[in-house]
DNA sequence: TTGAAAGCGATACCAC
DNA sequence: GTGGTATCGCTTTCAA
């Protein structure tokens, strides 16, 4: 049981192997009665083209390397959007995705690029400052798309969800209302310690909206993840209720949790004070109750990442087009978690 | 900046490209001197072999194909353990994860085992009867593993979370604190349409174990997913309450918010009814309160499918191992949502 | 419009 | 212990 060959395919035609290339990547006119032969012998035997040897022959693997978040503590929380997108737009394009995680560090990017494992790496979940991964992705040869913004792109492409105007819909919105004092939920010092690049241009974005609206913004920090953690946060927001109070919740997997321990202890969102989380619009709606949100649009930012990426392959390496931040606009959307205007 | 070749390697070690090769796979005993010389010119040019060319001449891809449930409506609840896990257990032999998703049905199948993708491949979410891909996988020449149990395997080897003793560990642990009446909340439509083998395998085993007691089991089961189906389902359990009644949810991720919804209509899971979930050891104890659980421990799932995985790459062909299923024990462990016997 | 043949970059057999 | 070389299955140039 043997797989067979592009030979056998052509054998079976009575073609040259040659032509069968020919026909099956249509880089050159074949007469009609050839095609036909030779896809009839390709269907007749099940041929499939050997991905390792077509890869050596024409320098392209048809694989994009995708560099996900796993390993050691790391925050999963709405990652399969994006594999799932990114999986789907490579398939479209006949490419398969080889998945690399994190916890490898630079080393994942040397090998999939040193041994010729993919054509293009999509690389996550970005430290802010001296991710030591971006000076090795920038020195490859294989080109990499980012998702996420460093303060150094290193010269990559950057796609990524703007949350600094996610920051600023979400203060512009309470200030609209009539809200008096802003508390920022922040993320759990876990994740402030990987200073990753979107928590750091959230908290930026928001600290300079609130000001520009003379309101006076805090940050409250829980500890560490967990329901124990929102318990914890809820307590400290209950203290704080007076006035018109507005809550923001950037880490999407805080927001529901956040919500129900503040109802538990008697402060409703909506009624006594107000709450725009950050997450997909999926799951604010299913919420109970809906919260209002603004949103993350992980499939946005996959699909325009992956364009970029077949862009860059489709161009000869010659004309290198200048890298460009490319940011997707997130929205907001009315629910049930915002005190209307006075 | 053009790779380098193994070519390169043995001019600047002084040696023949064979010698690489070997100093590389250890298959002949090298001197020392040599060796010595050889890694040292792989450690000056950043020397990384050709991922084509060394699958073109050996046949091995080091890549092991995972094909995974994304697309369509599908439950990805849970799936990132065993996706994580599989990807680590990959890396420690030095093998990546070429990741194909569910909805391209067998065609998957083929493109991985038809071009040489990969060496081998992990199949889950397997549909109990009549999946059209385990036809498909049975006749290819690239091993397969299944994490699920079909009816038929097809000569296949399975790997999964004992379902059946876990629905076991349920109903016996409910007898044995002195509950009269049992329901089992099932999945929604969509859920069972797709008929998930371990769906049926769980509610068959139940009904046996219920059966065994003496003790009556109703299935309720919600009309769809999402927080709406956890209120109604919670509205269907508080008119049983009454006795000592005993539920158990298969279905992870309705475990938490019918538990929620219990609790917001007054009916305390621990103290009126008791409340079973099957769902990993880490979500039933940050839960609040902690649930009493059966454990589905997808990580000694997936590492258990590897080592079957690596065990069968290594065996020459001519000696096929018997397939087996394989099946790893879930836990019981007592959190805080069952009432105590009487 | 088609065919012959030279690589692509490894592995592994056959010699020595 | 080491080197030479045929080979893996495809792509693509050169020729016709």
């Amino acid at each position: 049981m043997v797989a067979f060959t592009s030979k056998d395919v052509a054998r079976l035609a009575g073609v040259s192997q040659s032509t069968v290339s020919y026909v099956m990547s249509g880089k050159r006119p074949i007469s009609e009665e050839t095609r036909r032969r030779v896809l009839d012998a390709i269907d007749r035997l099940t041929y499939e083209p050997n991905a390792g040897a077509r890869a050596l022959a024409s320098q392209r693997t048809n694989v994009v390397g995708l560099v996900v978040p796993f390993g050691r503590g790391v925050d999963t929380t709405g990652l399969l959007p994006f594999i799932e997108t990114i999986a789907g737009a490579a398939r479209a394009r006949d490419h398969d995705v080889l998945l690399v995680t994190t916890d490898e560090g630079s080393a994942g990017i040397r090998r999939l690029a040193g041994r010729s494992l993919c054509d293009a790496i999509i690389l996550m979940d970005l430290h802010a400052t001296d991710d030591e991964r971006l000076p090795v992705a920038a020195s490859v040869r294989t080109p990499v798309i980012l998702i996420g913004v460093p303060e150094d792109p290193h010269g990559l492409h950057c796609v990524d969800l703007d949350f600094g105007q996610a920051a600023r819909l979400a203060v512009d919105e309470l200030a609209a209302t009539g809200h008096d004092r802003l508390v920022l939920v922040g993320h759990p010092g876990e994740i402030i310690e990987r200073d990753l690049n979107y928590v750091r241009r959230f908290y930026d974005a928001a600290r300079v909206a609130a000001a520009g609206h003379g309101l006076p913004l805090e940050v409250v920090a829980p500890v560490e993840w967990g329901r124990a953690a929102a318990g914890e946060t809820a307590d400290r927001l209950a203290t704080r209720v007076a006035g018109r109070l507005g809550v923001i919740i950037p880490a999407s997997n805080t927001v529901q949790p956040v919500v129900h321990a503040l109802t538990a202890r008697g402060v409703v969102p909506g009624r006594d004070l107000s709450v725009i989380g950050l997450l997909t619009d999926a799951a604010a709606a299913e919420a109970e109750p809906p919260i209002t949100n603004v949103s993350l649009e992980p499939r946005d930012v996959s699909r325009r990442a992956m364009e970029t990426l077949f862009r860059l392959l489709e161009q000869p390496a010659e004309a290198p087009r200048p890298p460009r931040v490319d940011l997707v606009a997130p929205q907001l959307t009315r629910r049930q978690t915002v005190m209307p205007a006075p």
